[in-house]
RNA sequence: GGCCCCUUCAUCUAAUGGUUAGGAUACGGCCCUUUCAAGGCCGCGAUACGGGUUCGAAUCCCGUAGGGGUCACCA
């Protein structure tokens, strides 16, 4: 039996929450879950500079919203907090001036303008070691205190090895073998006396009892960096497991202007968040059996950190697609209602968020173009229809629930129930005549079908559902069969006038939801409108 | 460019040295059908390349190519 794992995600609060924290956040909780473990929360923001004051909220609330809660962080009590670095600055200053007794780290005067023009000179020079050149490493303790007391700001770097090769151990590439003497020495403590990345993660990886690093394959590089750190402080070092990037469908790291990042888009967009969850773990995680739809409680029973598979995989938008509509048609109906109702109050009053991109920033790959381009469309359909549709609802709560069957094997996201619900809400239409002429039926013949229609759904039981669709149906067969028209021809007008569109749910269900009278009414509006 | 990582259908992936290289998405066709879907069936489609090791390699080793990441007082 393995030992409970401690395993961290550590975003830092910059921006929209990412699908890549989710991701390291459900492979991280896996491990944690599947050992008895805990799964914690740390918001990393030592970066003064970019902290968005949200988005820490955002983050933990994405998170909620996939069900990987985290066992401890700043919202969920723990043993070792703050689970904030701002809170925790002491413990870094405290850290980094021990290693400076030690003589492992040093103050550095360099200007950041010297910084600069060095890294120039270097990449002139197409120099192999771009970097700092370690000038102030061989500052005596005079120099030191002579510029301290000349007042000149400093920040502390590390002192790293400089000879012989740093070897360390990935649990999924092995050992990693990095050249000691082209290691720069970093950065732990900045000017403003906030630590870096690099010191902050490990004096709070340590502190929080951190068995297992999951983290992104980017880290790699700084790797050699982390593990001398550790071993600087006398500390035994976590596990290290570089997991593979999202990628864009060019195999680029994911981003923003080519694939959607921000985990609120997803949901904004109408994906529910256990497919969203599923489909991550899909990325680079597969089940025994080929299943690929299952529940969180069903990848723990498989999972196994060893069979992650490492190959950076690219993000599927369109695959997810579909595993959302499965999800969607695998939703009780009165669950789907629910959602759809929370769905729609969503974007309630968002109308302005969701106007028409420019050309120029629509992506460029052809699926998610059109689909950012519809979501847009329909979130606007949505966002005003939301007043009206929830004054509806809640006047007569039993509204929705028909409907949902005929809509929801339509469905692929929540955004799409924006194609289908209108016409269950209102009956102002903007057809013309024209829209009444359609493949294998003229204007007279149109004008005849809905004179027919009229009179069979007149002469129909609608408090029998059940019986009405069957005589509705046989009696526009035959209809159909009467006028020489094929029973789609037949039914396209009707279908123009009870709904709006060509396109549209099941005729007859659509109509014994409506109700007789507003059946009638559509008719003969439309019967008005060709006359 | 230096360093590091990665490489099975277009995409996500399966295959503990022996499989007709399997599944899913997408795509194409057929069926179902009241439009659009959903569903069912069928099809298309991959071990990057070159050398080894081995009776036998997608699988192990070496090289090449390609892709990616990273080179901040950001994380």
């Amino acid at each position: 039996m393995t030992n409970p794992a401690r395993v961290r995600v550590a975003p830092s609060p910059t921006g929209d929450p990412h699908v890549g924290t989710a991701y390291m956040s459900l492979f991280n909780k896996a491990l944690a879950d599947t050992t008895g473990g805990q799964f914690l929360l740390r918001i990393e923001d030592t970066d003064r500079s970019r902290y968005v004051a949200d988005s820490e909220q955002q983050i933990f609330d994405a998170l909620a919203w996939l069900d990987l809660t985290p066992h401890e962080g700043p919202h969920v009590e723990g043993p070792v907090g703050p689970y904030r670095q701002s809170e925790r600055l002491p413990k870094y200053k405290e850290a980094a001036e021990q290693l400076l007794k030690e003589g492992k780290a040093y103050k550095c005067f360099c200007t950041s303008e010297r910084l600069a023009t060095l890294r120039k000179i270097q990449q002139a020079e197409k120099s192999k070691h771009i970097g700092y050149d370690g000038l102030c490493r061989g500052l005596s303790e005079d120099e030191v205190k002579a510029k301290e007391a000349a007042g000149e700001s400093f920040v502390v770097r590390f002192k790293m090895p400089r000879e012989g090769d740093i070897q360390v151990e990935d649990f999924f590439r092995g050992t990693l073998k990095f050249t000691a003497a082209e290691q720069q020495d970093a950065v732990l403590l900045k000017t403003d006396g906030f630590p870096t990345y690099h010191l902050a993660m490990a004096v709070d990886d340590h502190a929080m009892g951190i068995t297992h690093v999951i983290r992104a394959e980017e880290w790699i590089p700084s790797l050699p960096l982390h593990f001398e750190l550790y071993r600087a402080f006398g500390w035994e070092a976590p596990v290290f497991a570089h997991m593979p990037l999202l990628r864009n469908k060019d195999k680029s790291k994911i981003s923003k202007r080519k694939n959607p990042t921000s985990l609120l888009w997803y949901r904004d967009a109408g994906f529910l968040p256990e497919a969203l969850r599923n489909f991550l773990s899909l990325m680079g995680f597969s089940m025994a059996d080929d299943q690929e739809i299952f529940s969180y409680e069903e990848f723990l029973k498989q999972f196994k950190l060893e069979k992650v598979n490492i190959g950076g995989p690219i993000f599927d938008l369109q695959k997810l697609h579909w595993l959302n509509g499965e999800y969607i048609r695998a939703l009780e109906p009165t669950e789907l209602e629910k959602r759809l109702v929370e769905y729609v109050k969503l974007l309630m009053h968002r109308e302005k968020e969701f106007a028409d991109l420019p050309e120029e920033e629509l992506p460029t790959e052809q699926f998610l173009r059109d689909f950012e381009q519809k979501r847009r469309t329909r979130s606007r359909v949505l966002a005003q229809l939301a007043p009206q549709m929830m004054t509806a609802y809640e006047t007569n709560p039993k509204l929705m629930l028909p409907i949902i069957p005929l809509i929801r094997e339509r469905m692929h996201t929540l955004g799409e129930a924006a194609d289908y619900l209108p016409m269950f809400f209102s009956d102002e239409f903007s057809y013309t005549p024209d829209d009444f002429v359609q493949k294998k039926c003229t204007l007279e013949q149109a004008k005849t079908a809905l004179g027919a229609m009229r009179e069979i759904v007149e002469s129909a039981d609608f408090n029998d559902p059940e019986a009405a669709h069957a005589q509705m149906d046989e009696t526009s067969r035959a209809k159909a069969e009467e006028l020489g028209m094929k029973l789609g021809p037949f039914l396209g007008p009707v279908r123009m006038a009870i709904t709006g569109s060509k396109v549209s749910p099941p005729l007859m269900e659509s109509m014994l939801v409506l109700g007789k009278d507003e059946t009638l009414k559509r008719l003969d509006n439309a019967i008005a409108k060709l006359a």
